[in-house]
DNA sequence: TAGATTGTTAATCGATTAACAATC
DNA sequence: TAGATTGTTAATCGATTAACAATC
């Protein structure tokens, strides 16, 4: 016990170096790997697992020990020598670094079935990040409640934004009509956009855009499969 | 015309050595670009374009055209000196490489929002996969159709993978119940899964598993945010 | 032929792994 | 103290970019 005040003692001294380390530039593949370590950790802080060594936490994960020192040693010491890393710590740690305890407030554009499911799903509130409501143009769907939150017609967009804090917003609409919704946004101040249309947005410069190609996934699962029945043809 | 003829009679023969390349090695990062060239060349062909240049693609992409002459190499050569990449002809050679044209036949294993969401896009029948049914334990949705496709009980799983050749399954179960589904597939010789149940499935020997996070792209969003936010507040 | 643009090699860059000294 | 395990440097590996000769 008194071993784990000091790993805290310790990591918060470091953590005050990490603050300005973090202004240092973290490469994308790190940043890429920081939401599994996150979803490990949380599997094990759940199981009630105090501390963990870069050793076990390598054999779980399928990747090298000297990879997760070397991922976490970009925000400042995390760990212990001898020790091993605080689970519960660490989780917190790289929560904040994902901008989890931000509070970030969000919509979801489009109440169709992916809007809905996305809306359904833990992700958000798992990351402290508050669903407002969604927006749609069915006129069968606006005014009722999805997970009980609220379905707007997506011509009140600006008076909501306006009344509203929207930090980013999730975009399932139909291709077509994504790029003139995501100018609307950027307009509107809102920071980001998570863009499930599979489309390019327009240049945004004051907004974030993070594309997710739910086919992409589904491509590279074809191209294994096929280089595997190539591989068997030859036998 | 006569210029575009030659194009396909050279990439044809290039083709044939291409073959034994694909056998080659390719690299993880190549692949992953893949499907996204795949879509630029999709639009590219939609808008009528015949031809393009590794340089105006990379405009386009905002990738380098050093890697995209370096990407389609890999696979033999679909180029020609002087004139550039015919659309068609490299579109098709690169749904070729992920497996389009294999006519793969899919199940989906669980009807809810997203199963539902999966269901109603066009990516499989864009690659040439076709849909056979989905799969649901509630007797509420079970008999209905979606989409046109008919909803099985999870039950009669067995039986329908031993009537039907089912390539890979698509599983958008709740967590608790993703393993056991995965072994029972694995067990029909299904040969891959496309997981979107949010956890880790256990070594299935014979079976491909692609695993999709929809938090990991919110996560990577969430952590541009917070950094372009502790930017701002530095000045 | 001259111009354009690929295919391909060589140089650079970045990311991963290995090793070990620091230290808890 | 001795053992364990991190933090960190150095070595390796792979991927990207630059350059240019080949060739259409």
């Amino acid at each position: 016990m008194e071993h784990i005040e000091r790993v805290v003692g310790t990591s918060l001294k470091a953590d005050g170096a990490g603050q300005r380390q973090s202004q240092v530039r973290v490469s994308r593949a790190v940043i890429a790997r920081l939401p599994r370590y996150h979803r490990y950790l949380r599997v094990l802080l759940e199981s009630g697992r105090g501390r963990i060594s870069s050793a076990e936490l390598s054999a779980m994960m399928h990747v090298t020990a000297s990879q997760i020192r070397q991922d976490m040693n970009c925000f400042g010491g995390f760990g212990q020598q001898g020790y091993g890393y605080n689970v519960k710590y660490l989780y917190n740690k790289i929560g904040e670094l994902l901008g989890v305890a931000e509070n970030y407030q969000t919509v979801i554009i489009g109440a169709g079935n992916l809007g809905r499911a996305l809306a359904g799903t833990h992700m958000f509130e798992r990351r402290g990040i508050t669903r407002l409501c969604l927006f749609d143009c069915d006129a069968a769907v606006v005014g009722q409640r999805i997970f009980g939150l609220p379905v707007y017609h997506i011509d009140t967009l600006e008076e909501f934004c306006r009344a509203n804090r929207v930090d980013f917003a999730v975009l399932t609409t139909p291709r077509e009509v994504a790029p003139d919704i995501a100018l609307r946004l950027s307009a509107l101040g809102v920071s980001g956009i998570l863009n499930f249309a599979n489309t390019e947005l327009p240049e945004l410069p004051h907004t974030l855009v993070e594309n997710v190609h739910l086919s992409d996934p589904l491509m590279r699962l074809c191209y294994a499969l096929r280089q595997s029945d190539l591989a068997a043809e030859d036998e």
